[in-house]
DNA sequence: TTCATAGTTCGACCATAGCCGAAGCATTCG
DNA sequence: CGAATGCTTCGGCTATGGTCGAACTATGAA
C-alpha cells in the first residue's frame, strides 16, 4: 500500500457525472465559457465553476480569460487520448452538443478581428501553419520557425519591417465562433493585409465579413491545406 | 444534458483509492486472488469483496473460482490500456507489487500440474503458442487453431487418438506460482508426455518438479520461443 | 456614472458510498 | 464427520463532496 494514489485522484475527477459531461463536450478541442459548460453539464453555474477549479487545479483543462469571459479547454492531446480511451471502453454514444456561432453565415467563414484574419479561415490558416511546421505552438504564445520565416518571405512580407513596431509578431487570439485559435499579432495583420493585396480578399464596408475571391479560393487552399 | 453517463461511470469505478490500487496490481496480466487483494488495496476483506464485485460487474475485471481461491484478472488488453493511459497522465510511480509463488526455486521454473507442464516453462510454452496463432483464445476455453495442428502433429502428436477420450482436448489451468493461464487439457497431458519421451525433461521421482535436461533447455526455446 | 453580464466564494444541506466487524456460505483438508 | 480457510452479505457508522442560492467581484456597455 501507500502507492502512487494519483491516478485515483485523476480518474475521480473525471467520474463526476457533471465533469465528465463538460470534458466530453470540450472533447473537439474548442473553448467553452463557464456558462455554456454549466449548461451543458446541467448544473448551476456556481457548481460548474467549483468543477472548472478543480479540474484547472488537476492541470486537465487550460483556462483563460478574454474580457469578461472565461474560456475553458482541454489542457492538451493526452487528456483527450484518455477520454477517448475511456469512451471506447464505455462504448456509448450520443453526447449532444452544444453548437453555438454567430448567425451571418459569411463572418463564420472569414472575417477580420482587429485587423487580421479570423473565422473558419483564419483558424484554418493558423492549423496549417502549425501542423506544417511554420508556427511553434508554446503554451499561450506562439512563435514563426526558421521554416516559418522562409514561408512568409516567400509570401512578400518584410519581417524585419514588421519586428521593428512595438508589437508582437506572433500572438493567438481565441476565434469566438470556432472556438479555436488562430493568428493574431502584427503578422497576422500583414497576413491579411498582403492577402488583400494578391486579390484573394475582398473586405465588405459594411461590416466585418471578409469575402474569398474565386482566384482567392483556390490559392489559400494550396497556401494553406489542411488534412 | 442527458448524456452518455457512462465514461463518468467507468472513472469513477477507477476513481476511488482502494480500486485503484486493485487495479494496478493487476495490470501486469497476473491473477491476483481477493485476499491479496485487498492487502493490496489496504482495505479489509470485506470491503474489498465488494470493490470487486462492482469491478468486475462493470466488466472491467474477469473473475474465476478456482478452488475456494476466486482469482481476479484485468478484463483484457483494452483496460490496461486505459489504465496505462491515465498512468500516463498521473506521472507517478513506485505501486509497491506483491512478490508471490512458490519457495522452490526448480517447482518454479517447471512442475508437474496433474499431468501438464506448470511453472515458468508452462506459461511460456502457452503463450508461445498463442503468440504464434497456434492456439486460439476464445474467453474461458481456448482452442487449436489449424496451424497449430500441424505443429503439433509435427512434434510427433496423435491428435486423432487425442480427441477419441472424454477428456477436453485444449483447457486453460491457471498457474499458480505465475498467475497466468498455462495449457491443460489432454493435450497438454500429451505435450509433457512427448517432451518427456524425447528426453527434453525429465520428472523428480520425490517432488512435482520437472527438470529440464541441457538438450532440452535449447530444443524448447527453439520450439516454444518468446519475444 | 450606473447598469448588466460573467464568474467566484460562501454557507448550509444532504445523499452517496466507503469502511469495518460479525455472521453466514462454500470448499477443502484431516 | 468436524475444523479451517476463503469469500460474501449485512448492519450501522461516518465523512466526503456535490448541490444550490445568495452575496460579492470584475469587466464591459450605455
Amino acid at each position: 500500500m501507500k502507492e502512487g494514489p494519483d491516478i485515483s485522484h485523476i480518474a475521480a475527477l473525471i467520474g463526476d457525472p457533471a465533469r465528465a459531461n463538460i470534458l466530453t463536450a470540450l472533447m473537439d478541442g474548442r473553448a467553452l465559457t463557464a456558462s455554456e459548460l454549466a449548461e451543458e453539464a446541467g448544473v448551476a453555474l456556481s457548481t460548474a465553476s467549483g468543477h472548472l477549479s478543480k479540474l484547472s487545479d488537476a492541470d486537465l483543462l487550460h483556462p483563460r480569460k478574454q474580457g469578461r469571459h472565461k474560456y475553458f479547454q482541454l489542457a492538451d492531446a493526452q487528456v483527450a487520448g484518455v477520454l477517448e480511451a475511456l469512451m471506447g471502453l464505455a462504448a456509448r454514444r450520443g453526447a449532444t452538443r452544444v453548437r453555438t456561432g454567430p448567425k451571418d453565415a459569411q463572418m463564420q467563414v472569414a472575417r477580420v478581428c482587429y485587423n487580421h484574419l479570423a473565422g473558419q479561415k483564419g483558424v484554418q490558416m493558423y492549423r496549417s501553419m502549425l501542423g506544417r511546421g511554420l508556427l511553434l505552438e508554446t503554451g499561450e504564445d506562439v512563435d514563426l520557425t526558421e521554416q516559418g520565416r522562409v514561408f512568409v518571405s516567400d509570401f512578400g512580407i518584410d519581417i524585419k519591417e514588421l519586428q521593428g513596431g512595438r508589437a508582437r509578431l506572433c500572438r493567438t487570439c481565441l476565434d469566438w465562433s470556432e472556438r479555436r485559435n488562430h493568428l493574431a499579432g502584427s503578422l497576422g495583420r500583414a497576413l491579411l493585409s498582403r492577402m488583400e493585396h494578391l486579390a484573394w480578399v475582398r473586405r465588405d464596408p459594411s461590416s466585418r465579413a471578409v469575402l474569398i475571391t474565386s482566384v482567392g479560393q483556390t490559392a489559400f487552399e494550396s497556401a494553406f491545406p489542411v488534412d
